[in-house]
RNA sequence: GGGGGGAUACCCAAGUGGCCAACGGGGCCUGGCUGUAAACCAGGUGGCUCAGCCUUCGCAGGUUCAAAUCCUGCUCCCCCCA
């Protein structure tokens, strides 16, 4: 691909690239660029918003660059005392390996193994000593650290910023100095840890990096970005139809932007789907998306299951048998609070109560009004809990 | 080093001796409506052998017929001044 083709192509869906001049000469060395991306080994699973970012990377690698993958396992084993909750246990060596070793399995999904280098910053960082800790916080002020919003906004209003905090970007960013990045990607949230590697680099007498931040996608609640500590996220790993379901709660108007940065279709297919019907458009985005971690197939068949059970209240076409467990059983009587229990399909015999209690269990369609039911009314008929289980019982 | 404030269920937050399994909001769950959603409406949201019982309000003791609320000690957190 020529210089400008390649300009464009990386820089279509980034929220900001500084500057931009930068990565243009860059690109015109030839020489493949090293693409830097952090990695908190705290988080366990990969979600769409994370695979904007990964995307993006594996883009680079595509292009013939380098990318360069960095396990921030020294942070993570410090751990963060700040903060209301009880001080987060530290993560040991083995739990940051374990955490690494899952994410980069995941990872293997988005980033191709070829011009992969994939580092821990403890290399770097654990000898860098007391000494060297405070040389490189040397560089940067107060009044600078406060400049980030976060920062400014808890100061503000008098909540607690620990000196940690404030030397966490600076290590990052000196990540950027012992990888001699090219470009470091990130998300927007990113953005002043971003410019401090480049301020970093520079006093280290490296040329800066170029910083590409992309756009933060926001999770299925609509609001607030796609994380896993809120819950709101969906994984790449997660099942087919469930992945499926979940892209189709995400609020109309969001469609377009998941549409962008979650799939891979072209201009003219978002914009041909995005002229359809509201309904048919979000089907085709969960496809998309489905199809991309699961295969074609899977985005047809997650896509009928959908309709089927959802559009057309019917049942899935395939429901476990399930055999009522013993303890379930009293003198020839289910009970039924211990039957969801034991199913799963409740966290506990009173939530279970609850569930019956406003009609949100069904035999065969029909809602159950007591939480003891004769062995006969049960046999052989479909359990419905919710929306969502089903169960066959024998 | 000095002063002040705080610790309540998933989160925020009310409650200062009995009417407290604990107001309110968020989130979440169920039902309704729908396009699957959003919005909206209704209900729910510690556990259990469930019209009753058991365990919760930082931790450990104590006072009382009775404590989230009072007393003592402890732990942790935050802010301000130096």
């Amino acid at each position: 691909m020529d210089l400008s083709g390649q300009l464009e192509a990386l820089t279509a869906n980034a929220a900001e690239v500084i500057p931009v001049p930068e990565l243009e000469s860059k690109l015109r060395t030839g020489r493949p660029l090293r693409v830097k991306l952090g990695l908190d080994p705290t988080a366990k699973d990969v979600t769409l918003g994370w695979a904007v970012v990964l995307r993006k990377l594996r883009q680079f690698q595509d292009l013939g660059h380098t990318a360069v993958l960095i396990l921030g396992d020294f942070t993570a084993q410090i751990g963060d005392p700040s903060g209301k909750d009880e001080t987060r246990p530290m993560l040991t060596k083995d739990e940051v390996d374990a955490h690494a070793r899952q994410v980069l399995e995941q990872f293997d999904l988005i980033v191709s193994s070829d011009r992969l280098e994939i580092r821990r910053n403890s290399e770097w960082l654990e000898s860098l000593g007391a000494a060297g800790l405070l040389e490189v916080s040397t560089h940067h002020t107060v009044a600078r650290m406060l400049e980030r919003n976060d920062f400014a906004e808890r100061f503000a209003e008098g909540s607690a910023i620990s000196v940690r905090e404030f030397l966490y970007p600076l290590l990052q960013g000196y990540d950027s100095v012992a990888v001699e990045a090219d470009v470091e990607l990130g998300g927007t949230d990113q953005h002043f840890n971003l410019l401090v590697g480049r301020h970093l680099q520079r006093v280290y007498g490296q040329e800066p990096q170029v910083v590409m931040e992309m756009p933060l996608l926001e999770g299925t609640d609509g609001v607030q970005k796609m994380s896993q500590s809120l819950g709101n996220y969906i994984a790449i790993t997660e099942p087919a139809e469930d992945m499926f379901g979940k892209l189709m709660r995400v609020p109309d108007r969001l469609m377009e932007k998941y549409f962008r940065l979650a799939t891979d279709l072209s201009d003219e297919a978002i914009a041909d789907a995005l002229a359809q019907p509201p309904q048919e458009a979000k089907r085709r985005l969960a496809e998309s998306v489905v199809r991309l971690y699961h295969g074609e197939r899977a985005g047809l068949d997650s896509r009928a299951h959908f309709d089927r059970v959802f559009k057309d209240h019917e049942l899935p076409e395939q429901i476990d048998d399930v055999t009522i467990p013993a303890h379930a059983v009293k003198d020839g009587r289910i009970d039924v609070p211990s039957l969801l229990k034991a199913l799963g399909f409740a966290s506990s015999s009173s939530d279970a109560r609850r569930l019956i209690d406003q009609g949100g269990v069904r035999l065969d369609g029909a809602p159950v009004e007591a939480n003891v039911i004769g062995a006969d009314e049960v046999r052989g008929k479909i359990l419905r809990v919710g929306k969502r289980h089903f169960a066959r019982l024998l």
